[in-house]
This record gives C-alpha cells, sequence and structure tokens, in this order.
DNA sequence: TCCTAAGCGAGACGGTACGTCTTGTCTTCCA
DNA sequence: TGGAAGACAAGACGTACCGTCTCGCTTAGGA
C-alpha cells in the first residue's frame, strides 16, 4: 500500500526519501543526462534500498513526473501576484530568467541524452502557462485557440533551445526579444506593415 | 568492414538485406512504437540474423537514422523541379500533404511511444529544407538567420503535431493556412497591419 | 559481492539455488553430455533467472567445479572412519562400487561427449585420496612418490572406463582384483616372481 | 562431390590447401593451445577460404583427426623394421624420445587447453600399436586382453604427461625406466619378490 | 591455342550461445 | 510488524563463432 506517486504527506520517513530520489535525480541528470540513468543510480545516489524506490514510484519516469507535479504546484501557488496587466506575453520574461539559471539541468532533459517524457512534461507545464496567461481577444480568424497555446509554447522551447544550446552568452533580455517579436509578428518582413 | 551505414551500392545481397531492415522497421513503428522495438523484433520481422543485423547497423538508432538519410537523399534529388518562385514557404503545402499520407509512422515516431531521436532526425531534415527555402531578403533587425529556421521547423512540427493527434480530420490545405499565418504574421492581430 | 564458487553457507535462498543448479546438472549431464550442455539449458532446467547463474558461477565449467569440491568435502569428512589397516589399496574396492552405481554420471563426463575439465577434476579428487592412503614404504629405487600416485590414479581410471564403456556386466569386485593385480604386480607374469 | 576427409590425391592444389591446414594447425596449436582456436584462426593462418575449409573438413576436430590418421599410415610404414625381438614392450624407448622432441605440440593437445577429441586419438593411435606388440604369451589369468593394452597405454601416458609437465629436464631414457618397471612389476614393492 | 569446368578467396548470411545489464517482483530480516 | 535491503526471474543487449551460401577470379586439362 502506502500510495504511489501521490506526494500527500505521509510519513515523515517517506517525505525524507522522496526527495533524497529527486535531489539525486538532478544531481545525476546533469551528471550524465536522463536517459542513461538506471534505477540503480538513483538508489545509490539517494542511498535508498531498491525495493524502497519501488514502494514510491514506478520508475524513474514516474520520478521524474513527480518532480514536474511538485515544480507545478511551486509556480501556482506563486503566481497569483502577477496582476492582470494588459501587455501579452508578460509571463515571458520571468521563463527565460528562470531557464538562465537551470540551463544545465535543462539541457540534459532535452538535448539527445534527454527524453521525450521530460519534453512533454516541460511543454504541458508551458502550455498550462501559457494557457492561462492568453486569454485576451478572441478574433481567432479560424485558428482555434489550442493552437495559439502551441504555437507559442513551440516558439518559446525553440528559443530556449537554441539559446542554450548555441548562443549561451545571450542575456535572458535579448532572447525574450526575439521571442516576443516572432510571436506577435512572425516573420513577415517589417516593410509591409506599418 | 565494408562500411556501416552508408549506403553505397556494395553488393546485392547487402541492399536487399537493409531494404529488408528498413521496411521491417516500419512496419513494427506503426504497430508497437518506436521505442518498443528489440533488435530482436527488427530481425525477426526482417527475417535476418541477428549478426547481419550489427554487420549493418550499430543499433536501431542506426537503422533509423540510415532509413532517414536514404529519405533525404531522395528529397534533395527530386528537389530541383520546384523553380524559385518568389512565393515564400512555398514548399510547406508539399510537407502537409507528404505527412498526411504517413500519419502512422509519423505518430508513431513522435508522441510518447517515440523517440527523442526520430525528432531530431525529423527536425534536421526539415531544417535542410527550410535552410535552402528561406534565402530571401537580407538580415532581419538582429534576428540570426538560424532563429528563422528553427522558428519555422518548430511551428511546422507544432502545426504537425496537433493536427494528426487532435484533429486528424482536417484537410492539409487548411492546416498549411494556419502555419503560413503563424509564420508570416504570428498572433499579432490583422487589424494593427495593413 | 557475496561470493562466488565458495559453498560457504550465505543465504538460504542462495543455497536452494546452488542445489536446483547442481541437480539440474546431474540431470543434464546424463541426458546430453557434458559438452553439449549450455547455459540456456542449465537455467531452464535449474528454474532460474540468467543473471543469477552467473551471479553464483563464472561458466558451466564453475558450477561443475564446485560440485565436484562438495563431493570432495563430503568424501574427506566421512573418511575417517577407514581405520588405518595395513592392507594396500583398501580404498579401491569402494570406489568401484560408488563408480557402479554412478556409471550413468561418469560415462557423460568422461566420454566423448565429456569435458577435460571433468576429467582432471575426477583425476584430482582420486589423487587426493591415493596420495593419502598411500603412505607406506619409503621411496623404492628412484621412483618419485608423485609418479605412483598418478600411476595408481591412472590405472584405476583405466580399469573404470573399460569396465563402464565395454564390460558393464562385470561386478566391482571383479574389476577391483584386475585393478589390484596391474598394480601390486604389473603385467609380469607371476611365474618370475614369488 | 571430391571426398571429404579421405586423403587420397585428388588434385595438386587440393593437396597443398590441406598441407597448409595441417601446419597452421601444429603452428596455431602450439601458440594458443587446440581448444582455443577457431575456423577463423585456421583459415587465415593458411591464408584460405572459409569455404574451401569446409569443402575439406567437417570442422577443426576433422582436421585433427585427419593430421592423426596421416600420422599413423607414416608410423605404420616405417614399422616393418622392428625385427620381433624377444624384449617386451621394446617400442616404447622410441616413444619417449620421439614424445620428447614434440614436446610442445603433445602439450598443447592434452593439458587443459587441449581437446579430449586430442587425447582420445593419441590413445587410440598408441593402442594400435601396443596391440601389435605385445602379442606375447597367453598367460591370461583372468586379464583379458584388451585390459593389458589399455593398461600400458594409459600407463604410458600417465609418465608421458607426468614427464612433460612436471620434469621436463629428464632424460627420454629415464622415463622410459619407470615406465617399464611400473609396467612389468606394478608396485608391489620389491621384497616381496626375488 | 582456346574453352570450360573445377578449385578457390572472399565474405555475407541465418543461427546460436555467450556474459552483461537493467528491470520490477518477492522474500527475508531487522528495528 | 512494517519497511529497508537485496536476491531473484525475465529478457534485451552487443559479441563471437559456426556452417552454409553466393559470388567472381584463376587455372589447369581436354578439345
Amino acid at each position: 500500500m502506502s500510495g504511489k506517486s501521490e506526494g500527500g504527506t505521509i510519513d515523515r520517513r517517506a517525505a525524507r526519501t522522496r526527495k533524497a530520489l529527486h535531489e539525486g535525480l538532478l544531481r545525476l541528470v546533469t551528471r550524465k543526462g536522463y536517459e542513461a540513468i538506471t534505477v540503480q543510480d538513483l538508489i545509490e545516489e539517494a542511498d535508498v534500498g531498491r525495493s524502497t524506490f519501488y514502494a514510491h514510484y514506478t520508475g524513474k519516469e514516474d520520478l521524474l513526473r513527480s518532480g514536474f507535479a511538485m515544480l507545478r504546484a511551486e509556480l501556482s501557488a506563486t503566481e497569483a501576484d502577477g496582476q492582470a496587466g494588459d501587455e501579452p506575453l508578460r509571463f515571458s520574461r520571468a521563463m527565460f530568467d528562470h531557464a538562465g539559471r537551470y540551463a544545465d539541468v535543462f539541457r540534459a532533459m532535452t538535448g539527445s541524452r534527454g527524453s521525450l517524457v521530460a519534453l512533454e512534461e516541460i511543454r504541458r507545464a508551458l502550455s498550462e502557462i501559457v494557457r492561462r496567461e492568453l486569454p485576451k481577444g478572441g478574433k481567432d480568424e479560424g485558428l482555434p485557440r489550442e493552437v495559439y497555446v502551441q504555437f507559442t509554447v513551440g516558439t518559446l522551447l525553440t528559443l530556449l533551445t537554441w539559446w542554450l544550446e548555441k548562443k549561451p552568452g545571450l542575456k535572458p533580455a535579448q532572447v525574450d526579444a526575439m521571442f516576443r517579436r516572432l510571436v506577435l509578428q512572425g516573420i513577415g518582413d517589417g516593410a509591409e506593415r506599418r
């Protein structure tokens, strides 16, 4: 019994075990990439028994997802303070700031040594945020709302990946500017407009 | 000996073996998803000996990549006939037509049962095409050319995935229209321009 | 990790696993000869996982040797009761009695479907016994003690093989008589002596 | 067609191929022991195609046996000149002389890196000789003639092995003396006789 | 002298066993 | 007596050989 991946506070020990595993995962992921990590690695890193690991999680994917779940919970909690300013996409700057700080982890999750699972989790987390932040207007012109969301998230990830992998020297503000330009105007050259 | 995954015409038998493996991979990938495929599956499906498989490819990733390499080679060969019409992104319609026909394979490669490797290969193939097709106009307001390319490819993949996974009923032309709208104008409403 | 082929009492489960493997080997060896046995056969016969097998033994030779080691340990333990009667070679009769009962195993180990390893182990086990039982008399006319031992063991094996392979109908006592005659007098005809 | 391992003079080229393989086997056997030799080793050493090897022999055992067959044929041919002196076992001295010269090959065939097949061939070859050389008398006393033969051969091999492996410094004459002593008188101490 | 069948080298191939590695379950022991 | 430790069954991995086979090349021996 003892519930699998629910995060509820069951026990003091259980909480300590989960913390150790999450931290171990972070350390390992930057050291050898997500895909190469084995359950054996995880339990050695966290100094935990094999059956203990499986008592808490169904596998390393579950551990990863549970980590993202915690992350999302935290994000939601601290989101209220962003008052509904009328500027569109105003969350993006915070995003790039944050990503810049955890560049190592991000790269290890999404690079070729990463995992589709991680990528999907990241996309899901971003989608939730964008979905909440993008409720303006309803012009549509045949573009379903979900397409807007996925387009925005996709562009964000494109910039993020290009930035951290190819031009890590850039400042978050510079990348954010490119992002906004692309999302709001696309690549249509400025000459046609104005 | 005899080069691994180069596709050169080495031997009549070798070519037949490789063909059998590539076709087997395609069949299997739609049947159970890329990730779940084992080398054993591949050699049974292609009716090939285990050591023969490893004589040609270093693993299932290598087989996958070699398949994409062949695909790219074919695409390059048949590309010349696209005369340099002045319309931008004119390749996109063909792309969506093609993708619609191979929806099963595409989904199996990129879904959660898919593989980062496949995704990267698809992205690489598209990038090559876009890079060739997008040479118009000079540098623009500090946006590096590669960002244009990645943005375009990313948006294409976003639309492709959303289409095949969520709205498989749409016609290629409809999805193509959305793609062009997003890439050329972003989500900024049309009212501001013109 | 938990010692390889030492036979020590490490764990109840480990002991059961080893027992199952030893018994499986005996069954298989009479069924298809030692050489033809594969590790796969052994683990199927013993209903054991592949990695479990390799956790205990380095290969089928190691399993064989460990079986002989156990056998020797048992023999040593039950040897004390043989009081030092003055009759030479008095162990031989027990040997032939024993061999007659395990004729199948013996043949399967030493025949052309057998193994040099098994033969060497048998020879080693017999040598130990003979070395202990043959301490009478002082050095003799330039014949090193070890030559005596090897000669005795060799002759025993010669008789054993000939008996079980060519004349399985004979009684142990008859073969033992031949053995003693040959070892003690050679083939020189008795007439010359006495 | 073209018979497998018969040695008949089929063709000049065939004979050259077989010679190359036999010589390669001898070189390899002293270099890495019989058991460790692979067909690949043999065909590389003899500079022969894989299919050519299998056109002549069914495997490395067949090659080995065919080598012994040739050896036996040669021995038989040169045996006639040994006139039937009345001395028993007079062939043994020549045996030990010969073995001393080919110590390397012998050790590589019979040691733990050797092969039961080789041992059986050696035993068979020696048995043929002993059977021919041991026709004297018919006292018997219940000892079948074949037991005499096997006893003699076994003792010869025991001495041979012990000599080459443990005391390679001894002269053939010394070992031969021990052999004759053991075969003719056994280990019965001299005191009882005379 | 030319032609043709054979012997041959080269090595791809289908198979099988190997020893290693990882997974998720199940048993034992200890606190 | 409930959870940690780790032995275990299962099975995929990549490697090494095996014996079969299909190729061309060469190389006599008979026409």
